[in-house]
DNA sequence: AACTAAGCGAGACGGTACGTCAAGTCTTAGG
DNA sequence: CCTAAGACTTGACGTACCGTCTCGCTTAGTT
């Protein structure tokens, strides 16, 4: 059984991708709820309709952004040095150095992901929650994870700092202090 | 130095609650962002200017229905019986039995959290972080409540579930099995 | 030098009618100034914009209305029998002729005029001002056609009344009694 | 049979004259349909009330300035020299003397005048028409005054312009070339 | 080569809601 | 009872975007 292919044009993968180029970048400068299909078309010099032919929502749009990689650059993913408890120090540390001056990328995010469940799990993804937690797979119970980007999320957006020891106190309280 | 108080009626205070009581059960039924200043007005049988007049935008509103107890009926707040343990699971058993029909509600919460620091604070506050983990006052450091709060939104926002066992293992996770 | 066309859906004559014909029914139904765009729209069954996309002003299109003759219906123009002052006073006689009963529509005109120096000049070539009075081709000089106009205007404004021998007293008058 | 009298505070004069004032102010420097209500009464220094009270309406609140003579400075009335065709033709420069300048104040007492025949004729009488042309008592009769102050309007609110010769050829016309 | 059919940039369309302005009414507190 | 102040409901404003729908053109397969 063959893909059937009429005749017509292909996707055109530069429209493609100045979509999500323009999507990125004013989800970083707008935030989510400030986006306007419009205001994209117009950045990347498309239609409108090309917009809504491929995607069916705006949290679809910015789901593709995520996976992409073009909201949050770096992955989040210790190496396995054999003290665990390092490993996920690091791992946090690592978020808390991305976090300073994406504070508002953040909460964008927060938001398209309380909107769809989908964008939810890419950004957990992202954050490295399942390599790490998934019970069978990871290293860590599946709740210990969650507590831990949970506990950042709710602090940042709170407001709250997270001063020079914050990392490993937040480890010690899931893991226990040994 | 006396408040100045020059003539002029007096803000009506039916209008006020009017107005709250509209925005709450439309944020229940809609949620965050399809909420309108206009149904909201219209609900409440008031003109738009006098919301306008006293709220600066829908967080604003939105804050001050969480803060008089119009989102979350229960305060969330666990006895001390001396068993700190149990303590922390039965406040973790009342948000999850408050939890199931109440995602929505949950996730428009998260929303508007991410909005507004100020509501993230006060969201915090309605789910008993507070009164349980400022450090001065509570019995649990900051981070451990945190992180359990953190835990049940980000695994709510995924659209996981929570099982029977969920609320022990989770405190066991942040507690360390003993 | 071709009319540059870009691509995208044509204007809808339509909707084009379809706002002229609710602009010149509720100008004359309510007046110049109880017009709302909004009510256009609605009877139209337009949107706003497409109002505000093509006309600048509710002034703007009332012009239109005026030239495209919805307002006044009959175009007043003498025919030129060879008796100078009989045409004149046959023109008079039917300006007079129609007044009664669209005295409301002639102050909503007026005001319209009033607003706007373009919507006055299309007025008055619907009188019958210009064919007859521009001074290379009508028989007339400006000042008596303008007078002649004027002082009906004046007098119908002022709620007086325009008795049996009026038109030919008129005529009279800018004529002189030869 | 006295005037009653009950009890209470008399009406202020300071309030009045502060509201006239004010109310003339702004009619001339935004014109009729750019008045406000309120920017009245914030510029008298008085309550919206206060306003209501004792007039009906924008145009009631307009007549008065213009019978109180803070519209039109000028009273507009020729002398009797005794040449009629000498008085007449002052009598019109002094209007074109006054228009440079005073165009949108025109606009504005027409539109005001059409919006309300008491206004028209105190307009009208503001400008001379009847204790020139008033049929028993002024030496014109009034069809001819009512010629002129037309084809003035009239002109004047399409924007034309007033020549050094408009003057006599306007009285030309309507007394004809004698 | 001619003939579909889809993709595309552009942009007009019917709508919804925005946040603002002013209208006219009503409510205080002070003379 | 009058007044200044100002909160109230109402209704229209002009704007921004929504998601859908033409247009005229390009691109790719099918015949």
């Amino acid at each position: 059984m063959s893909t059937e292919r009429r005749p017509g044009a292909l996707r055109s993968e530069r429209s493609r991708l100045a979509i999500l180029t323009a999507a990125a970048r004013q989800f970083a400068e707008r935030g989510y709820d400030h986006l306007t299909i419009e205001g994209i078309a117009a950045e990347a010099g498309v239609g409108k309709q090309t917009i809504y032919r491929w995607w069916g929502s705006k949290t679809a749009l910015i789901a593709e952004c995520l996976v992409e990689g073009m909201l949050i650059p770096v992955p989040f993913r210790p190496e396995a040095t054999g003290d665990p408890r390092k490993d996920l120090e690091s791992w946090v540390q690592g978020i808390l150095d991305f976090l300073p001056g994406n504070e508002s990328l953040l909460r964008s995010l927060v938001i398209t992901a309380a909107e769809d469940p989908e964008v939810a799990t890419r950004l957990s993804e992202r954050l490295g929650v399942f390599p790490i937690g998934l019970d069978s797979e990871g290293p860590f119970p599946l709740e210990v994870v969650e507590a831990i980007t949970g506990a950042i999320v709710i602090r940042s957006l709170r407001g709250g700092d997270f001063d020079e020891g914050y990392a490993s106190r937040l480890v010690d309280a899931v893991l226990g202090t040994s």
